[in-house]
RNA sequence: GGUCCCGUGGCUUAGCCAGGAUAUAGCAUCGGGCUUCUAACCCGAGGGCCGGGGGUUCAAAUCCCUCCGGGAUCGCCA
């Protein structure tokens, strides 16, 4: 509702500027404590118009021209700013429109296939604590561009031929496998153990090389011993995602790419193109006119593929799928993503847009896999739900504990991925457990809160007999602060929809989800809703109570958090 | 050493790309509020030369330069 509230002025100040005779494309447009909307519009044009900007602030306000069915109220200006206000018009509205389209509220003014891959973390154990950082900002990316009103689908790259996991196919005939153990889990163990064998018996390495060079010249028993240890990890891994909300569309395999002829295809386009030559036996790509100072290798010297070459054939294939291709990727990948994308346009092919994320790290260093030092997402998961489940049961003792266990789940994963993804991507940061498992005030439980809270009065109002969602209501009568004040900010979720899609971030939604809450909270202790004297206005405060239902859902949803109903 | 990212009250953090009106919020601290729709809540207070220094501008947390601190990365790993 923001969105069209904001065209509007952008459109009424366009005219008045024109109407008076100058120009300009920067309407200087930003929210304000002042009004709902300001411009600076002024302070742009003082120069060309050789006129104070207070002066031409007040001009331009004057000759703003309103339609009959404009959201614009009142316009002031304090100095050089324009501060416009939306109408009554624009409150009653956005209250009929969340009843109207309830979940499909704050969204749909997008449309395209995007191809979003995330998390995509190797299969040679589960995953930790700095790849689910991956994944939430992945999924909640998903999210909020489904919302937005993109078809989307999400990928996980699967690399079932890189060395690591040679190493672990490897290490399934040297260590025993705990089949007793959740399998990623079980997979780390001995991919650990090999590492450390190969260390110490560097004259082993050879035997990773022979079965990475048999697995891509297409060796059936090799290709079966890899397939078996990647199936078992991914299995593990999709358990733990699915635990967090976050679910995959599809899984696509490096080594198709190999088998479809795709990566040796692409090799020869790259080479076409004039820019390689073999460098040490290596085949290599020079892409200094892109500002990269080394070139990239795109073949060992024992003619096998890299990971880069594989997923520059998988970046092809996305291309040809879809109208955008987002790649949700760690910093250490903030190098190669930029060489990919160059080779990509070398070679005419669409280029995916990357989203980058720091990293997470442990007190005492980065995390590694390999060297058995992480902190897998599954004990974080554990120990949450495990804290979340003593808070309930402070609050709730009476509560079965079919209930207790429930609650518990879904606001131990709130807690985690409000958490993580409330952060900017670009903050690099140190996991620290007492942190993790501290429930932030006004994090994800305390938006779930307040939707439960909202659920509960409705609820409550339902078995009274005083609540009928049919019933015509008159959104007029809404007229305290805090009333005006949640439904602008409910009004708001497009505009914070349509940014996030926009910029591909999505911390500003999960800002803007506890700023809802607290204007809910906010309206919930200083206006009585039951007890409200007259009949007509309690009808409609619970209208208000319900639409609040409807946003805050429709938040927690796009966070991928669940929207318990009690709690 | 080169390149990229980050550095905002005791701690965590928004704003920076598109410079402008008293710099955002949470945690912690202190004070107040449950006979009233779930107190996982609400109200109030203190606390910041926006890492340091230069520059551009009528105006800099925001742009440029430089230094300091932290992280990432620098061909046959991914």
């Amino acid at each position: 509702m923001f969105l069209e509230f904001k065209k509007q002025v952008s459109s009424a100040l366009e005219d008045a500027v024109a109407s008076l005779g100058f120009q300009t494309d920067d309407l200087g447009l930003e929210a304000s404590q002042h009004a709902d909307i300001a411009s600076k519009v002024a302070f742009r044009l003082a120069a060309q118009a050789k006129q104070n900007p207070k002066e031409l602030a007040e001009k331009i306000a004057e000759a703003i021209f309103l339609p009959d069915d404009s959201l614009i109220g009142e316009i002031t200006t304090v100095g050089p700013y324009i501060n416009i206000n939306a109408n009554r018009n624009y409150i009653d509205e956005t209250v009929f429109r969340i009843r109207k389209e309830e979940d499909g509220f704050g969204g749909g003014f997008c449309e395209g296939r995007i191809l979003l891959e995330h998390t995509s973390a190797n299969p040679n154990g589960p995953l930790h604590v700095g790849h689910i950082r991956n994944s939430i900002i992945g999924d909640t990316l998903k999210r909020i561009l489904m919302r937005a009103g993109y078809d989307v689908e999400t990928q996980y790259y699967v690399n079932d031929m890189g060395r690591q996991i040679a190493i672990v196919s490897w290490a399934l005939t040297q260590f025993e496998f705990d089949t007793s153990r959740k399998p990623d889990h079980a997979i780390a163990d001995v991919y650990i153990k090999a590492n450390a064998k190969l260390n110490d018996n560097p004259e082993k390495v050879s035997e990773i090389d022979s079965r990475m060079q048999l697995v891509e010249k297409g060796d059936e028993a090799t290709i079966k011993s890899f397939d078996e240890a990647v199936a078992l990890v991914v299995e593990g891994i999709r358990e733990t995602l699915l635990r967090m909300n976050v679910e995959h569309d599809s899984f696509p395999h490096e080594s198709g790419f190999i088998r479809s002829g795709a990566v040796n295809r692409i090799v020869e386009e790259i080479k076409a193109t004039g820019r390689t030559e073999v460098d040490d036996g290596a085949l290599v790509v020079d892409l200094s006119d892109y500002g990269f100072e080394k070139t990239l290798v795109i073949q060992r010297s024992d003619g096998t593929s890299l990971y880069t070459t594989r997923d520059l054939a998988y970046h092809e294939w996305k291309g040809e799928r879809a109208d955008r291709m987002i790649d949700v990727l760690g910093a250490d990948h903030k190098l190669i993503s930029g060489q990919l994308k160059a080779t990509l346009n070398a070679i005419g092919k669409k280029e995916p847009e990357i989203v980058i994320f720091e990293f997470v790290s442990l007190p005492e260093g980065s995390m590694s896999t390999r060297r058995g030092k992480f902190i897998p997402a599954d004990d974080l998961l554990d120990k949450i739900e495990d804290q979340a489940y003593v808070e309930v049961e402070k609050r709730r003792p009476e509560m079965p504990d079919e209930f207790k266990r429930q609650v518990a789940r879904n606001v131990g994963i709130g807690a985690v991925r409000y958490d993580i993804v409330k952060v900017s991507p670009e903050k690099s940061t140190v996991f620290d457990w007492k942190e993790a498992l501290d429930f932030e005030k006004q994090g994800g439980p305390f938006i779930q809160y307040s939707h439960a809270r909202a659920c509960s009065i409705l609820k409550k109002a339902q078995e009274d007999g005083l609540w009928d969602s049919a019933r015509p209501i008159d959104p007029s009568l809404l007229i305290e602060d805090t009333e005006v004040d949640l439904i602008k900010k409910m009004a708001a979720f497009d505009s914070v929809i349509e940014t996030s899609s926009r910029e591909l971030k999505p911390h500003s939604v999960a800002i803007y989800a506890r700023e809802l809450a607290d204007s809910f909270n906010q309206f919930y202790r200083f206006v009585p809703v039951i007890s409200a004297e007259d009949e007509e206005v309690r009808s409609v405060r619970l209208a208000l109570v319900d639409c609040a239902r409807i946003v805050l859902a429709n938040a927690l949803d796009t966070l991928g958090i669940a929207a318990p109903e009690s709690m």
